[in-house]
DNA sequence: CGATATAGACAGATAATCTGTCTATCTGTC
DNA sequence: GACAGATAGACAGATTATCTGTCTATATCG
């Protein structure tokens, strides 16, 4: 390995990858604590990208988030308590039960998609908005293949 | 929120960078550990990225990653326990130790750069080389700023 | 020499995941 | 209608990766 380290020449495509998406989620989970939401923790986004509005089984959470079900309660409980969502039976099913976001539940929802935008808009402002469409272009490219 | 989730309109930039993040990480570990290092983790490059030849300072290696002296610690004890780096006290400075690669150590680290080329080298045949320098382009950028 | 700073070890906490096991409930077949 | 097997999710316990706080040894500066 001589005088280099891995940076030293070339930086990782993972590297590279790591440090806006790390960037993106302090501006967005501060901005959400700085409105009054400091319990909302980056890994509670996995219940809310996916979550629907008449409310979601645990099971189905955990499957689209691509973790256990074991995770997915965790993660319910802690946004639960915090009054986020709230758990009621689901009448089609005894054995279920489903996931729903409370009115200050929602309020998260709309202010992880207004910080987001506001992240992705400092984005355009310093690299151009056609450079982002174009990091945009190819991400999406990326995840279809 | 009607009957919409945050995905559904347009995926948020951060959630188009952790999946090919992710997916990067899982070929990259995967196949360390198909190479016989099953006990590195994707954490463990903290310490593979910025550790020098001479061997490296624990406070440093910490700053470096971004992290605390003890999450650092953390890191190398598994490290060493597993053979990767090995720790001297530092001859210029007698409350310091320096960390330093072992034999088996810098073959990780050979084959993690061999690794992380082969990912990205699957990811120019998938979009093709000229997408995938603009991409790599366009990070640069983002990380400059 | 003494004050202060630094290196890093030790103790303990927390977050975010996992595996394994268990009960309740549902559904399809005989 | 009963029973077998699948599914929902709760409970117990472990692991990984981070943190804060405190402590000792050593260095350095005035």
């Amino acid at each position: 390995m001589s005088e280099r380290n891995i940076t030293a020449d070339r930086r990782t495509l993972g590297f590279l990858l790591r440090q806006p998406y790390e960037r993106l989620q302090r501006e967005v989970y501060g901005g959400l604590a700085a409105r009054g939401f400091p319990d909302i923790r980056p890994a509670h986004s996995a219940v809310f990208r996916h979550i629907a509005a008449r409310g979601s089984r645990l099971t189905a959470l955990a499957e689209q988030a691509g973790m256990t079900k074991q995770s997915m309660a965790y993660l319910v409980e802690g946004l639960a308590e915090g009054g986020y969502v709230a758990t009621a039976p689901d009448p089609q099913d005894g054995r279920a039960r489903l996931v729903k976001l409370t009115a200050r539940g929602r309020r998260v929802w709309d202010a992880l998609i207004a910080l987001s935008a506001e992240a992705e808009a400092r984005i355009a402002a310093r690299v151009g908005p056609a450079r982002l469409a174009e990091l945009r272009a190819i991400l999406e490219e990326l995840a279809e293949g």
